[in-house]
DNA sequence: TCTGGGGTCCTAGGACCC
DNA sequence: TCTGGGGTCCTAGGACCC
């Protein structure tokens, strides 16, 4: 038992729920288990690809991503059901709360899946049974399939979640790497994607073996600090701690849309404009931020996309402001051709409260100070004492109008 | 009949300052 | 007339992930 928590190692978990939307809804209507379902968006809006199926429409060859015609063409008998993310954030929520129970140190990574540092909890049980029981409590509580790594490092934690699906407990040990991780496929690396891998091809690394073994210089040269990082992990070596607090760090938030049709209006551009804006500005009153940035995106019919952005000069929150940025920039940069996106993207993001708080203490008494009436009032102060004169502003009034 | 929407991180070039 | 390097900020886009 004592072998599982080495003196200077870790013990990471990395939970991934079994096609989580899918599973949600089986949940929710016991009736759809054991048939091929899947979530897709409505056909007849462009917007018909597959967000998640079950595993037994994964036997026909449906896959995320796959438009549902086709998907229609592999499985007839294909159930669909629209997404409902209401419903999947709520079992999102309770499946965090019970990972947590286990451990404080836990860090989302998306709505479905997640990391738990569980170093030093030897009472509670050896990792496998730590796992075990998580495991199983998902599943009687929420009737929530999920898989588990276990490893020494968050790389290594992902990838053994991913070895074993559905409801699979895989441990991977540094030991372990040469079997069982080397001889696989670059493209199966977690951080390896299609463009990623064609390079490595090209200079001949295939294997994520290839990749552990090869020349840090090329790899600098070829991907930038990235390539280093990739080595590491095909090495086993993760250093990145399981982070709580990232949850709580939004970078950006934005909104975006394909248009059920091409269009060139005006009018109607900016109707979706003004509707991207409005809801973007939810989004950010909920979480409680103001923009210092604001981006558009367009994306045009032959699926060309440009990304546009410009930093505000004071925060920006409301959904006319932001809609007034992102009208200016679409204004400027588009081309004139029919549009098949659109997109608004609020960054450089300031805490809503500490920005009101800067307001008050900061600008509203330096921009006071610079009034000549002040000026005047703090001479007089210094002549006659404190008391002799109350200002409107103290006295809880409206500040004098400047003008008279 | 193609190919959604929400993010993160990194790079690179130009402006600008010292 | 010809000319340095370094640092930071801003912007655009690429790659990746779920």
């Amino acid at each position: 038992m004592k072998a599982f928590y080495p003196k200077n190692g870790r013990v990471i978990l990395h939970v991934d729920m079994n096609s989580f939307f899918a599973s949600v809804e089986m949940a929710e209507n016991p009736a759809l288990k054991g048939k091929p379902l899947a979530v897709a968006g409505n056909p007849k809006e462009r917007k018909g690809i597959i967000v998640t199926c079950s595993y037994e429409a994964r036997k026909f060859g449906v896959k995320t991503t796959m438009p549902v015609w086709e998907a229609k063409k592999r499985c007839p008998d294909l159930l669909i059901v629209p997404p409902r993310f209401d419903l999947y954030k709520k079992a999102s929520a309770e499946m965090f709360s019970i990972l947590r129970a286990y451990s404080p140190l836990v860090e989302p990574v998306s709505i479905d899946e997640g990391y738990v540092d569980i170093t030093g909890l030897e009472e509670l049980g050896t990792p496998p049974a730590i796992a075990e029981s998580i495991q199983q409590q998902i599943l009687a509580e929420l009737d929530l399939p999920s898989s588990i790594g276990i490893a020494p490092n968050k790389f290594l934690a992902k990838t053994a979640s991913d070895m074993k699906k559905p409801m699979g407990i895989t441990i991977l040990r540094k030991r372990d790497i040469p079997r069982l991780l080397w001889p696989r496929p670059l493209i199966e690396m977690h951080g390896v994607g299609g463009k990623t891998a064609e390079k490595l091809n090209g200079c001949g690394l295939f294997t994520i073996g290839d990749l552990a073994h090869a020349d840090d210089f090329l790899l600098k040269q070829l991907l930038g600090i990235r390539g280093i990082r990739l080595k590491e992990r095909a090495n086993g070596r993760d250093p990145r701690p399981v982070d709580p607090e990232s949850v709580n760090v939004t970078k950006s938030v934005g909104r975006m849309v394909t248009l059920s049709k091409d269009t060139g209006d005006e009018h109607q551009i900016d109707a979706v404009l003004k509707k991207l804006a409005d809801e973007t500005a939810e989004r950010m009153r909920k979480k409680e931020v103001a923009a210092t940035n604001v981006g558009i995106m367009i994306r045009y019919a032959d699926r060309k996309t440009v990304t546009r952005s410009k930093k505000s000069g004071g925060p920006v929150e409301s959904g006319d402001a932001l809609f007034q940025a992102a009208r200016t920039l679409f204004i400027r940069n588009w081309n004139g051709q029919p549009v098949r996106l659109l997109g608004i993207t609020a960054s450089g993001l300031t805490d809503r409260k500490a920005e009101a708080e800067q307001l008050s203490l900061f600008s509203y008494e330096e921009a006071a100070k610079k009034e000549p009436l002040y000026e005047a009032i703090s001479r007089l102060r210094k002549k006659f004492g404190e008391q002799i004169i109350q200002t409107g502003r103290e006295a809880g009034k409206r500040p004098p109008d400047p003008r008279g």
